[in-house]
DNA sequence: CGCCTCGTTGATCTCGATCAATGTGGGTGG
DNA sequence: CCACCCACATTGATCGAGATCAACGAGGCG
């Protein structure tokens, strides 16, 4: 399901790697760009296939996760709007892309794509600052995985997520209670957070029980003593 | 304690950024390059400190570590000879970096290499894919930390420093037993993997007596059952 | 209504952390 | 040359966080 449309009403143009294109140059983009749907749930890249496409992240969530011969997961990135997606110059893809919720990609043929950053530094440089700070997310991820506690784990979480809901809504309430709902489902927190269902479950309950959050609906969280997660968090 | 050299003797010039410039690019960063010496345990660069540097590794291996509030520490990356050291268009150093054995670095002052890396495309080319194969190293890694068990873990870690050894020495004895030195002491081991000194050296003793690892010495290793070890790593 | 997925809660177990003591090898100064 | 030291490593005993196994609850949908 892919649509041709113009990158003069992207959502994410001025905060993605076509920022700084200039009018000509995003046309040559436009030209071998599709607007692509991902449904929930749906995978668009499997690890160890071809890597065959990349793009920007218009709108929604996805995930990439690597997992054991065995089965166990872990998620090793999640891309929100106007992080950029795929893996140029790489011939297989080296972890599997899903989405988390419906969401829109804008997907380039990998070669196309290759030839134009070639061509045009801009594009290149922009790819790489976000391969530096995608770079230092995932280190920074790291951290967390391998030395903070489960609680300090969902703290950070909730965190995480509220800040990334008041910057997508811009609303102005700091320090006062907020309210988001997650995007994820217990089993997909705790493969982002190296724990099981159980263990978020029994957190999230803590700090319910504690009165730092209020659970109003299984995926609606209310952030009522920011402090108090700050402090949780570590 | 830093010497002017010419590119030309470099022992990484084919495998590191440098390797697709021309004698007249390579000439211009030699330039502005200095061979630097770092002694074991020297930190060269802080987390959170203006990011003045960058530059190639020579020779040893240095150590990206990252730590929280508290003080518990872990290595989110390691960089050995060819890799590339340093975070440019960034105002701060993301993570400390510190030699674990005596290390060379050929480095430059960021500015200017910055400048270097508008005018010669190649050069940032290079810099695009060195990024992204750390970026899934990283990626990997962070599947180790997450999910797998200690022995996992220090199986899978004797594989990777056995076949680095391989690759520098260029052995040829596949499946035969190969001997070889940890850079690392039991600590740093114990930070790259997000375990405890205690842990490791339990795992290690574990597979002495089980006949699959010998170690000479405390620093010495010789792999003499790799199909046993490669079952463990999973 | 019954089924199915997701989430919560409880009981128990296990791996690895922690606390503590002991061993070892390499370097230094008497 | 040897005795001592000190950092590093090993080993043992115990503890506890989080995994695992199991049962139950709550909403959504045919």
């Amino acid at each position: 399901m892919t649509t041709k449309s113009s990158c003069a009403d992207c959502a994410v143009r001025n905060r993605s790697l076509c920022g700084t294109l200039d009018d000509a140059e995003l046309a040559q983009l436009n030209r071998i760009g599709h607007r692509q749907r991902i449904a929930r749930g749906e995978t668009i890249m499997w690890a160890g296939d071809e890597a065959a496409i990349c793009g920007n992240v218009l709108s929604g969530a996805l995930q990439l996760t690597a997992s054991t011969d065995d089965g166990r997961e872990q998620t090793v990135g999640t891309l929100y709007p106007a992080d950029f997606l795929g893996r140029p110059y790489a011939n297989e893809a080296p972890f599997t892309v899903k989405a988390i919720v419906d969401s829109e990609v804008c997907t380039f043929a990998r070669r196309p794509f290759e030839q134009l950053l070639e061509e045009h530094v801009k594009l290149e440089r922009q790819l790489l600052r976000h391969a530096f700070a995608a770079l230092d997310d995932t280190r920074t991820q790291m951290l967390t995985l391998a030395r903070r506690s489960a609680s300090e784990k969902v703290a950070g979480f909730l965190l995480d997520m509220a800040s990334r809901e008041e910057t997508m809504t811009s609303r102005a309430t700091p320090g006062g209670p907020v309210t988001f709902d997650l995007p994820l489902n217990r089993g997909q927190i705790a493969d982002l957070l190296g724990l099981t269902i159980e263990t978020v479950s029994r957190q999230l309950t803590k700090l319910k029980l504690a009165g730092i959050v209020a659970l109003p609906g299984v995926r609606t969280v209310t952030i009522r003593d920011e402090a108090a997660l700050r402090s949780r968090a570590g």
